[in-house]
RNA sequence: GUGAUCAUAGCUCAGUUGGUUAGAGCAUCAGAUUGUGGUUCUGAGGGUCGUGGGUUCGAGCCCCAUUGGUCACCCCA
């Protein structure tokens, strides 16, 4: 028997680390509940062609597919080396896989809300906070296994639920205290410049080569859009946008939409004009209601092939971390699983790089790793006995504690307080036994107090 | 999927051009100290050097493969 481990990129959570991400997920739920979202759940694996073709070219090789079962059976073995043929081939073959691990939240939900349409409340708003696997090779903040937090709107096309979900990004990121920035494009702005340089069909090309901009600059986006095949009159076209971001990085967001609209391409392309209007009103409705975090940033594409409005990004301050956040609108994701005309818009935490970015910057709050509050102390059998049921009223009262488990010395049980965080000891020994009392020690302190057994209950240990 | 880099005690790391029984700090355990901890002192346990091959009289060190971590690309939470 060899030394056991763990599939690559994934990982065991200690005591300590489940503390931290739950005070991640509870912060984000309860600001999901506060919005009127409403809790939803689905299976870690779906049928693959639901998932198939709905991540862009790259994505489908990124999700984990599922071995069938019973490959080996006789009367499958000669479908399964036909279908073996087709996988080596690179495509996916029914005999070989049906089932893979879902890759995001937002395919499931609308497949979810493709199947029970004719049942749900709409604009229905729901949130999920599940795991999902991508067979990325893993680096920091990549991780094959990570857990997301999703809202998302279906059934309205109004703003507002943009502008709400905004303000949700914006609040849950201050509770957190991670200072933020919320960047927001739209797909209709770069399907318009597209359109207006009369490249409607390489809209991808261009937002894959601009989306770079922060790491290979101005002159490796010139680049990247020639070997994508734009000629120079037409990247000289889109010149003036690219530098529009390099040069005004800090400028305020009415003067970009100045200068946006004073482009020579806007007056090209309705679908511009809309988006930037999308935009202007998203950004105007929240700075009214205090967000002034939220910057337009025409870089921001977005890899997900289902987004057609507004998309978001969010990204920590202060720290070399890829996005933290992401969304965007899409107006017929149901439509691919046959229920057409059911737009929505939805928002995505990922814990664990918000988790990553939290411990490097050090923002965990201290209490947070606090488990047990008191322990009693063991000092012998009849001891022990009285502890325990001092022990127990204090449990009917909801305070955490636990007696230490032997008879150990002072020291030892000491030490394990403070190993474990806990703010008070309770000591009941031979003396107080005898007087009917105990001793309550606040460890942080080091203060004391002798109190009745009785009036142990009505202490307040904070 | 492509490329680079790393892997030595529970943790963080030393380990010379390849040379005898592989070291330190922290942690753990025991004692100095049998009812008030986090200090100090003394001692102890713990590693087939990620794994599998190879070169060599001899490998922690060199070579190949493999697994895992990290980083960049691709892409993304």
């Amino acid at each position: 028997m060899s030394k056991p481990g763990l599939p690559q990129g994934t990982r065991d959570f200690g005591p300590d680390t489940v503390r931290k991400r739950n005070f991640i997920f509870n912060t984000i739920r309860s600001i999901f509940e506060l919005y009127g979202f409403q809790p939803l759940e689905t299976p870690a694996m779906e049928n693959l062609e639901t998932l198939m073709g709905k991540y862009g070219e790259e994505g489908d090789k990124l999700i984990f597919k599922i071995l069938n079962n019973g490959l080996n059976d006789p009367k499958n073995i000669e479908k399964a080396k036909a279908g073996f043929e087709n996988v080596l081939a690179g495509r996916n073959d029914k005999s070989i896989t049906e089932r893979a691990l879902k890759y995001d939240l937002t395919i499931p939900f609308a497949r979810y809300v493709a199947m029970n349409h004719g049942q749900l409340t709409y604009p229905f708003k729901r949130y999920q906070i599940q795991p999902v696997w991508r067979a990325d090779r893993p680096q920091r903040g990549r991780y094959r296994e990570f857990y997301q937090c999703d809202a998302d709107v279906v059934g309205s096309t109004a703003l507002l639920n943009e502008v709400e979900l905004l303000t949700i990004y914006s609040q849950v990121f201050q509770k957190l205290g991670i200072d933020v920035d919320i960047r927001i494009n739209s797909r209709k702005v770069l399907s318009g410049l597209a359109e207006a340089i009369e490249e409607t069909g390489r809209m991808m090309d261009i937002t894959i080569a601009i989306d770079k901009v922060d790491k290979i600059g101005v002159d490796g986006v010139k680049e990247e859009l020639r070997t994508r095949g734009l000629n120079d009159n037409k990247i000289d076209q889109l010149n003036g946008l690219i530098f529009f971001r390099e040069e005004n990085r800090n400028a305020s967001n009415l003067s970009k939409f100045e200068f946006i609209k004073k482009s020579a391409l806007y007056n090209k392309s309705a679908t511009l004009q809309e988006g930037v209007k999308d935009i202007e009103y998203i950004i105007t409705q929240c700075e009214a209601s205090g967000i002034n975090n939220i910057r337009i940033d025409l870089t921001i594409a977005r890899g997900l092939n289902y987004y057609t409005g507004a998309i978001v990004e969010v990204t920590a301050k202060g720290v070399t971390m890829s996005s933290i956040g992401g969304g965007g609108r899409y107006d017929d994701l149901t439509g691919l699983f046959g229920v057409p005309n059911v737009p929505g818009v939805g928002i995505s935490f990922g814990v664990d790089r918000i988790y990553d970015v939290m411990e490097e910057l050090k923002l965990f709050p201290k209490d947070v790793q606090v488990g047990t509050r008191v322990l009693f102390f063991n000092l012998g059998s009849p001891e022990s006995l009285a502890a325990y049921s001092c022990m127990q009223d204090l449990r009917k009262n909801n305070i955490a504690c636990e007696l230490f488990h032997e008879n150990s010395k002072f020291d030892k049980q000491f030490k394990y307080a403070e190993k474990k965080n806990i703010p008070y000891v309770i000591i009941i020994g031979s003396k107080e036994l005898a007087e009917k009392t105990a001793v309550i020690k606040d460890t942080r302190t080091g203060e004391q107090i002798t109190l009745p057994i009785a009036q142990v209950g009505s202490f307040s240990f904070l």
